[in-house]
DNA sequence: AACTCGATATGAAGCGCTTCACTGTCGCGC
DNA sequence: GCGCGACAGTGAAGCGCTTCATATCGAGTT
């Protein structure tokens, strides 16, 4: 008999803690375990005396429904896996913007990063095996086209750049437009000499690279084309700002890769005495944190994140109500947001 | 009969592609289910031939195993849940850590953001419902004490600061020390106005500067001790620069709260012509990312994430083998790295 | 008085997996 | 030639939950 009521106490060890589960609930209030459910979900079927006593008795025992035993009862995770890098301060902005979109939607968010040691298709075979309904996938490697293709048949969002594969949404801001918009700002600002600093292999950085010499040529300044091979980060900033600075003339103006190569040119340029945006004028891309502080403020195209993410959501949604949607491209509007790091040229 | 077969596509939908279960896999390798589940986790028992046939069907119907059935059918989900702050670049580094050092032991990383509307008990809570075997908190606001209680029976190991909850183990670096590194460094260096700009309520801030108050004392610099009420960001630093330049007479030293808000503070400092480190040295605290840069090569104090991970981990670990351990404080040497941001001052 | 009905409650089945106890089948030693 | 252990493989139970079909009952309806 009591074998049956305390069968994994035989073990030798310490009472082991059980995990408070439903049936201890039920059985505290006096009623089955389906009635438990009921009331823990909100479904009517429950007196109001009854739903109170469950309730409290969940309370007391300090009771949280399993989540694994419930998706496997469901039949259905409620959960959107998003794949971030813990390195990208974007991909934080996104994910925090995330949450509270798919909580809208009522889902769940699962994080999972890439790390050393664990590519993409490790991070994003993990949501898998939780059952992501959906997945949203921060890209960083334009290149790693393979991760969207290992959902199979479970909708995917690809944030950052189009997607490649059939089926699978994207959502990102026309950087050509972005760009644009830099370009024209600082050509009316009277400059001509604007070179690039590109963000090598980055997310965007080609796209952002052909709008630049694009409109450039529209501009008619098609000789004064000039793109740094630089990378997303402060380092390619610094270096493209000692290059610059070691050569005959400067340019009156550079486009940077993105806010954090800005940085970094900006540190360059004025440890060489070299006055921003007095002598050259500067625009980054993204408008992260750094380029809000009250010394920075930095020139940049904004990227929402807010709305990229409500998009990101909204398509998973859309898709998952309806699989057979052809593949959708959501171009979002970049916005220029003109600072502090840019004036009319000296000359 | 074949009711049986196919009891879900009776509902008018599409196919809907099913879920690939195990039983697929059983059925098209020619065996049964419990076959299929010991080769698939490399558990003795099947034959060599058997065994490459099931893998075969696993691979071509692209089986993935449900970790919620699996966790299920366990007792347990092997995995551990790490809350996080997106907006602190140190725990990103956490995290990246986290993941190899827990793999090494068998367990997967569930991470859990804290994020605008999802506090820390709602991110919390999410993993003891994922039912992860022990919490690792890397806490943003010193005085959250109550998540670490969130935990109830489950492992909790808090990073960041000593936890107050007994039976709750904790990782941090031993700031005192980073701290006095830093002046006695100054000292050394023949300064004696050293200013410390302080992290507000961050983690870790006071006592940095009680610790900063001891090494001044220490080195009977009582009277030149000045606290600069601050926080963790640029914006601080710079304020901070732009006061104390506002100010009859310069200090000749900062030691700032962390990195970013050294950086602030240098670019308050350069931007006003003030040098850096000829007319001022500057100390940060964290060695992150920002520091390494050629063209910033600042000076500061090294918080080893890798180890802290790895600490934090085996904490887990070892709580989870005997739960009865008395609660732990692990305490990490800091390590000042010297850069180019601090020299001799020039009088 | 027999009935229907909504509100409240219950039991049993089953989600996809692991585990445990079990069945065959060999090959081997005595 | 028989028993025995090792090996290959199977079936059934059960993890904690949801869901479906069903039971119970007092109040209205005819």
């Amino acid at each position: 008999m009591d074998e049956k009521l305390v069968p994994k106490e035989d073990a030798g060890r310490p009472p082991a803690r059980q995990r408070v589960t439903m049936a201890d609930v039920a059985a505290r209030a006096g009623v089955s375990r389906t009635l438990v459910s009921l009331v823990l979900r909100n479904q009517p079927g429950a007196g109001a005396a009854t739903r109170e006593r469950v309730l409290q008795a969940a309370e007391e025992l300090g009771y949280r429904p399993d989540s694994a035993a419930q998706m496997l009862a469901r039949g259905r995770s409620a959960a959107i896996g998003v794949m971030m890098n813990l390195d990208q301060p974007f991909h934080a902005e996104l994910v925090k913007a995330i949450y509270p979109a798919a909580e809208e939607v009522d889902y769940d968010v699962l994080v999972s990063a890439v790390a050393p040691g664990r590519e993409e298709h490790k991070a994003a075979g993990a949501l898998l095996g939780h059952r992501c309904e959906a997945l949203i996938l921060l890209v960083s490697d334009p290149e790693s086209h393979a991760t969207e293709r290992l959902g199979g048949a479970v909708p995917t969002v690809v944030i950052g750049r189009k997607a490649t594969t059939e089926g699978v949404d994207s959502v990102h801001t026309a950087e050509a437009k972005g760009v644009r918009q830099a370009v024209d700002h600082l050509v009316e600002l009277g400059h001509r000499r604007i070179v690039h600093i590109d963000g090598g292999k980055g997310p965007g950085s080609s796209e952002r690279r052909s709008a630049y010499r694009a409109a450039m040529r529209r501009h008619h300044l098609a000789e004064e084309i000039r793109v740094i091979p630089g990378a997303q980060d402060e380092d390619a900033g610094i270096a493209a700002g000692m290059l610059l600075q070691s050569e005959d003339s400067l340019p009156t103006a550079v486009l940077a890769a993105n806010d954090r190569c800005a940085m970094g040119l900006m540190h360059a340029l004025r440890s060489g005495g070299v006055d921003v945006p007095g002598e050259m004028s500067i625009v980054g891309y993204d408008d992260s944190h750094l380029s809000h502080l009250s010394h920075i403020n930095l020139t940049t195209v904004r990227q929402d994140a807010i709305s990229i993410a409500e998009q990101a959501v909204r398509c998973a949604v859309d898709r998952l109500a309806n699989a057979a949607l052809p593949g959708r491209e959501i171009v979002l509007e970049p916005k220029l947001v003109v600072r502090a790091t840019t004036a009319r040229p000296r000359s």
